[in-house]
DNA sequence: AAAGATTGAGCCATCAATCTTC
DNA sequence: GAAGATTGATGGCTCAATCTTT
């Protein structure tokens, strides 16, 4: 065979990273999936809505702002909001600044439900991702995954507008 | 509030990681999988099954090692068989040399149709990943993986057994 | 009995259509 | 008309039997 391709496909060592990288696209949500799901009952959907409403203002979020947070369709937040309604821990109400948008609100239960879930969740974090790496690697995964979304959707770059504190979050007992 | 805590939940660097790994393990499946919906109509997992029956000897392989390689469960990877099946890219036979296992045995139609799709999704592959990335990135990135991956599960450490032409595949015009 | 594979039921996500408010 | 949101239908994944071969 020739050399006459014009755009070279993936080099071996692209490809021995392709590899792993898909490994860990498939298996690590699976793997966070399940932790939820035994230690909380919960999907790391459900975890991820719970946590944006914990973490703003009156803990509360538009429903169209919470689908950006989680990276899920509108479609796809309203009827896991339903669920979660149904378990009582998030309540809806319309937006009094504009009657178009719904706020998602968080009620006591799911606030609860939130606190207790969130350091068996952190240990999977921490145990899946980030003890098995050193601090360079964590500090270069940072960079290579921002890079990576820009190149997958450049206008998602300013990223969400998340409250400063929801990071905070993770180093505390009680997170706000 | 006191630091009474006993296992720290996650730090500031960690957290600032976590947003975009997360949105990586989310939106970059979407991504490979629209790509290969919109040029090829088939889904990132087809393609993986296309993929490891096309770079092995004969063009077959094992159900149960064809879910290992798709990284899926032997009772989807079944159902998504009967769907190629049907569309002509793959038929089955009972292995020679143990009647419990099932051979997947990809068609000529099969085999063009991942010759087919390759360019495309190399092409894909390269511009989330690699081209966003430096070289050293994208040599860091493969350790990171292997080594959350190892975290996940350690039984998986020793690679699954593929056929050592599977990554020269992603660098000519006809793969094998 | 165990391993490999398949099937059917139930659940969830995706998509298009619809409704309300601006 | 456009944006936000919800609903219903369809397709696919998960889980628990079931079946066959070893």
């Amino acid at each position: 065979v020739e050399t006459t391709q014009q755009t070279p496909l993936l080099t071996d060592e692209e490809f021995s990273t392709w590899l792993p990288l898909i490994g860990v696209m498939i298996k690590l949500p699976a793997a966070l999936n399940e932790q939820l799901q035994r230690d909380a009952e919960i999907s790391h959907f459900e975890f991820w809505a719970l946590m944006g409403l914990s973490l703003h203002e009156n803990h509360s979020m538009r429903m169209s702002d919470l689908a950006v947070l989680t990276n899920g369709s509108l479609s796809r937040l309203s009827q896991v909001i339903s669920r979660l309604e149904k378990r009582g821990w998030v309540r809806r109400a319309p937006d009094p600044t504009d009657g178009r948008c719904t706020l998602a609100i968080l009620t006591g239960e799911g606030w609860q439900k939130f606190v207790d879930a969130l350091p068996g969740h952190s240990e999977a974090a921490r145990r899946f991702v980030f003890d098995p790496l050193t601090k360079a690697q964590g500090r270069q995964l940072r960079d290579i995954c921002e890079r990576v979304l820009h190149a997958i959707d450049p206008d998602l770059t300013d990223k969400p507008n998340l409250n400063p504190d929801i990071g905070r979050a993770f180093q505390r007992d009680t997170p706000c």
